[in-house]
RNA sequence: GCCCCGUUGGUCGACGCAGGUGAAGACGCCGGACUCUCAAUCCGGAGAUCGCGGGUUCGAUUCCCGCACGGGGUACCA
């Protein structure tokens, strides 16, 4: 077990959707076992049994290795719940060694007694000997004196007298055990050496180490990373915060850029640049560096990075990426309606155009559906004084134009001069007639795709809807 | 209440592990160029007495003390 390279590990507990605070952690412990050559452990932390549930331990090995960790990347997962006789065993030896004993209080009789329910237990079965009993509680017995301090990559070394740590519950009264001493002795058996988490866990850390010692171990080193928060500097919430990683996925971020972006919160690479390749986080990241305090998750920036990431992929791997908001549950034409030449050609002009993938629907709709989806502010918009006039001239001219975009521009222009006006305004009508909307793809190329017919349909339904 | 952590422009943060002529960059915002709309792209701009108050010093964002504010924890949850 001693070994001079690090044993890590990222402990979810699946109690729901996977937090991308959650994912900024795990993303911390796979980078610093890989910088130092060592493992990464996943354990599910499934001890909470009415909170469980499997699919969700399925959801986060599934986001996991969307973002990179995938199954070669660590040993397991181990099962919290597997180690259960290891975690009796470690409540036997306390309470064998007097480090523990059993309270019968309940929390009522606790907050009844010290008239405060933050006060925390206030040691009255310390010394009543109480025996075994269903519905008696395990209780840590913690030093009066001393002070109990932690190494800390991130913090220094805080120090936390042991005369305020209360005495805590380490088994149920049911026998079956709670999160700190499980969470301790899992690490223990699976010779963690580095225990890198959120900073909510810090105030927890001189309990555990508490406990590492009574159970003479080594204590591991600890790295609390700062919590993200919200614009109301607040710690992500799943009530209030969009938090699932699984949503961002599903609304078309890319993993390249959440990852990236994640990095982020806290840190930052050298020189004058955040968007960088993955390669260049491996090789710089450093976990002391990262600033100790809250970064708020700006959904806004993560927005942006992921248009840039778009923008920067290769034609072809935009298009095979935009696949999935293609088809029939996320677009809302049917297979048949559907043409894959068309969107090639659309592709190149919406690239620049969606901050994330699912947008990619609502750009390319026009193509496929029969009729194109009309936005009431967009038609008031656009169709007043001269419109009529303008869709009757470009029906005209459309009928016989030669179909590329170049001509169809000059046609357009053309009716324009006739009507006084410059292309930005002549081209709205046809516009909103044809894609719907005020905004898109650029006018002409899209009439080029769309074909005569279809084109010319459009216009005369929007010419009678205005007569 | 108690314990612990934090505090650089609206946001993420660099430099600073440091006492001494500029406190980077990015996102956002504003303006301009380009332009068939919207983007993209390019250019420019506003925005920080480095939380506050004392002290040490010739001089403090950097050292010392105090305070304020924010956050986390304080469960027979994890």
């Amino acid at each position: 077990m001693t070994n001079d390279k690090p044993r890590v590990r990222f402990a979810p507990s699946p109690t729901g959707m996977f937090h991308v605070g959650g994912a900024r952690s795990a993303l911390h412990n796979w980078l610093y076992a890989r910088q130092h050559g060592g493992t990464l452990v996943l354990r599910i932390e499934d001890t909470d049994a009415s909170r469980n549930r499997p699919e969700w331990t399925e959801g986060i090995i599934r986001a996991l290795g969307w973002l990179g960790i995938d199954e070669n990347q660590y040993e397991g997962p181990f099962f919290q719940s597997a180690n259960a006789e290891e975690h009796r065993k470690a409540v036997e030896r306390l309470r064998v060694a007097g480090r523990a004993y059993f309270c019968d209080c309940t929390r009522d009789d606790v907050i009844a007694r010290t008239g405060d329910s933050y006060k925390g237990y206030d040691g009255h079965c310390r010394d009543r000997g109480l025996e075994a009993a269903p519905g008696r509680a395990l209780r840590f017995r913690t030093p009066d004196e001393g002070t109990t301090v932690v190494i800390d990559l991130i913090r220094g070394k805080p120090a936390f007298e042991n005369a305020t740590i209360e005495d805590f519950v380490i088994a149920r009264g049911d026998g079956s055990v709670l999160f700190m001493l499980a969470n301790v002795v899992d690490d223990m058996t699976q010779g963690i050496t580095h225990v890198i988490r959120a900073e909510e866990h810090l105030s927890n850390t001189p309990k555990q180490q508490l406990l590492w010692e009574a159970l003479g171990a080594q204590p591991p080193i600890w790295a609390h990373v700062p919590v993200v928060v919200n614009e109301k500097r607040q710690k992500l919430s799943k009530r209030r915060d969009k938090v699932a990683l699984e949503d961002y996925q599903a609304e078309g971020y890319l993993a390249e850029a959440m990852r990236n972006y994640l990095m982020l919160l806290g840190w930052a690479p050298s020189g004058d640049r955040e968007i960088v390749p993955w390669s260049v986080i491996e090789e710089e990241f450093r976990l002391e560096e990262v600033n100790p305090s809250p970064a708020f998750f700006d959904v806004k920036k993560l927005r942006a990075f992921n248009g840039e990431y778009i923008r920067a992929l290769p034609l072809a791997d935009f298009i095979a990426r935009c696949r999935p908001w293609l088809v029939a549950p996320q677009a809302p034409w049917t297979a048949e309606q559907y043409d894959e030449d068309v969107f090639a050609a659309l592709a190149p002009l919406a690239q620049t155009r969606v901050a994330v993938m699912s947008e990619i629907t609502a750009i390319v709709d026009f193509a496929f559906l029969d009729e194109p989806e009309i936005d009431e502010a967009s038609w008031n918009k656009a169709m007043k004084e001269p419109a009529a006039a303008i869709l009757a001239a470009a029906i005209e001219s459309y009928t016989d134009a030669p179909w590329t975009a170049e001509e169809l521009k000059s046609r357009t222009e053309a009716i324009g001069v006739a009507h006084g006006l410059k292309l930005g305004k002549t081209q709205a009508p046809i516009r909103v007639a044809v894609t719907g909307r005020t905004v898109g793809l650029p006018l002409f190329e899209s009439l080029q795709v769309l074909g005569r017919d279809r084109t010319l349909a459009r216009l005369r339904k929007a010419a009678t809807a205005l007569a």
